[in-house]
DNA sequence: CTGAAAGCGCTTACAG
DNA sequence: CTGAAAGCGCTTACAG
């Protein structure tokens, strides 16, 4: 590692007249230095052009001004969909507010999360960890929790729910009234849904928000209505088509994701199956995509850069001050277009 | 930091009655140690659950295992272009592989790049670094170089360039092609361009693939057909809503980004002017957008996971081998589509 | 308010 | 092939 002239405490502290004990305070702005030594030494500090070598101050103090970030695996998952990079960017400000830097997972295999903790943890790489997906049973939030390892989630955890620090939006809300948006547009007959993976809590929440919605609506819930995939274009293919050719066709669909939802209509639409007239498609995520279709999509926007930025304050206090168990659930925004029209 | 349990060195050579010197030589596989003692300590670290203190091993050996990565500043580059994230995902698998960690630069101000490399430097808490934009006059690619510290970057440097390490794809011919393409296929009257910004050099060599491909189609270049904006919707509209009051009108527009792209193209059809009919329109990064717009956009694929990959590569050989200098021209893909058919 | 000393958990010439 | 010792550049009780 290149330190550029190496100039450390010990020099500024020879030429400042003091102890390096000193420097090491006015650096960590103890209070009980005198603002004249403060000023002399600052002084020879940057005279010296000296910068304190965090990897020494880490190991002396036990903290590293580090958090590591957690990103889930398929890279499908990251490159399609806009919710990652955005929520990595609110992360990422509220980080540099802080003063914390960000140490990214850079597992490139499936299912190696937990050994990336480890490392980072028992490396001494940080202070703290952001999950940025939840899953049920995940053996990540087991293995931080037994830790007491200060850390936050984006999403809901599975159970242990009030121990661990998390934001999230109301999926349950959000999937209700996207269904019964549906329904008060008159879609009475059958509402699809196409739901991502039933491992994430998120997909468990917006599902029991469709059958709510479904059941203050008095339309029965039918197994053969909801449908599990991923994140990306062929799920939506695959159970567009399903659904186009059912008889009698839902009049409506529910999709857990924009790029989903938009080859479901584009689907549809080479089927010359018209939307919203034939059917109605409610998605979320509100992507570009979703915005400027063809056919404008309805869309929740879930502010995945908000999630983000309130992950890392949580976590903050988790550090800072031991909090556990905090919540936060962040608003979503419901944008009603074209593809729901009544 | 928490450590869990903290067993270190000692622990495991006391309990495999050997010095802490060579547990470490285990560690960092030293070919000297015999297999037997190798077996021994190696079975004592499982046993008391050990893991290697990466930050004491940093101080120790000059060697932080991570590498640094810039970001633009600017969120909106980041959010709406899916480029960004693209070339990190490609990044991260090549880091993983190689066995770096990723320490991600969070400056939320704009023009703070230059801060955060010293920080990262001189903290001594990145081996190398790499530079996810290249803009002319870089005063980043500048400090680097003058410390001959090891950095690649993604795109081509203004000047110095067989100093610098970088991965880039040949944006002058990938300009040149594409507007070659827009006058092969009967645009011959005056094709517009709206470029980004000009202190990148990305946009630089556009301009002149786009000069020189109207020079050899007979086709006079003129300044007030050249736009230069940022990368987003607004840029889009607004020199859209220009190109379709001139008159007489372009019948082509080629331009930087698919984003701007698509806004355009919104804004032409608003209109009623016709794609690809009375103007087509051309452009790159080959996003979902481009592909599934109303109006399938023709546009070239960067390849961004591509260069984000290579970019590590490079990097590994600077830190590892000193090597200087290299160079490395990724390719891209056209991909034609209705927005230019004939 | 400041300094001397010990220590954070490793690595690495230097001996042997 | 292995060990003892010094050192990486800081921080932090402990004295005074």
């Amino acid at each position: 590692m290149k330190t550029s002239g190496a100039v450390t405490i010990k020099d500024v502290a020879k030429m400042a007249g003091v102890s390096p004990s000193t420097v090491s305070r006015v650096i960590s702005r103890n209070p009980k230095i005198t603002p004249e030594t403060s000023e002399k030494v600052l002084k020879c500090m940057k005279e010296l052009g000296y910068y304190p070598n965090a990897i020494a101050r880490s190991l002396a103090s036990k903290k590293s001004g580090t958090i590591g970030v957690i990103m889930p695996t398929t890279s499908e998952d990251v490159l399609l969909n806009p919710f990652f990079p955005e929520a990595l960017r609110g992360i990422a400000k509220a980080a540099s507010k802080a003063g914390y830097d960000l140490l990214l997972s850079t597992n490139a295999e499936k299912g190696e999360e937990l050994k990336v903790i480890k490392n980072f943890i028992r490396g001494s790489k940080v202070d703290g960890i952001i999950l940025m997906s939840s899953k049920v049973n995940d053996e990540c939030i087991e293995f931080l929790t037994s830790l007491d390892f200060p850390f936050s989630l984006i999403g809901s955890p599975h159970c242990f729910s009030d121990k661990i620090n998390h934001v999230d939006n109301d999926n349950y809300m959000a999937a209700y009234e996207l269904t019964r948006h549906l329904s008060m547009t008159g879609r009475r007959k059958k509402i699809a849904m196409i739901a991502g993976d039933e491992k994430l809590t998120v997909t468990q929440k917006r599902i029991e928000g469709y059958k709510k919605a479904l059941e203050e609506s008095n339309i029965p819930f039918k197994h053969e209505l909801l449908f599990m995939g991923s994140f990306d274009e062929k799920t939506g293919y695959k159970y567009g088509s399903i659904i186009a050719d059912l008889d009698p066709r839902p009049d409506a669909v529910i999709v857990t994701d924009d790029v989903v939802a938009f080859a479901a209509v584009r689907l549809f639409e080479s089927l010359d199956v018209k939307i919203p007239e034939d059917i109605a498609v409610a998605s979320f995520n509100n992507s570009i995509l979703s915005r400027y279709s063809n056919t404008p999509i309805t869309s929740v926007d879930v502010n995945a850069a908000k999630l983000g930025k309130e992950s890392m304050k949580l976590l903050v206090e988790a550090m800072e001050s031991g909090v556990r168990g905090s919540k936060v659930i962040t608003p979503y925004t419901l944008h009603k277009r074209k593809s729901t029209e009544g």
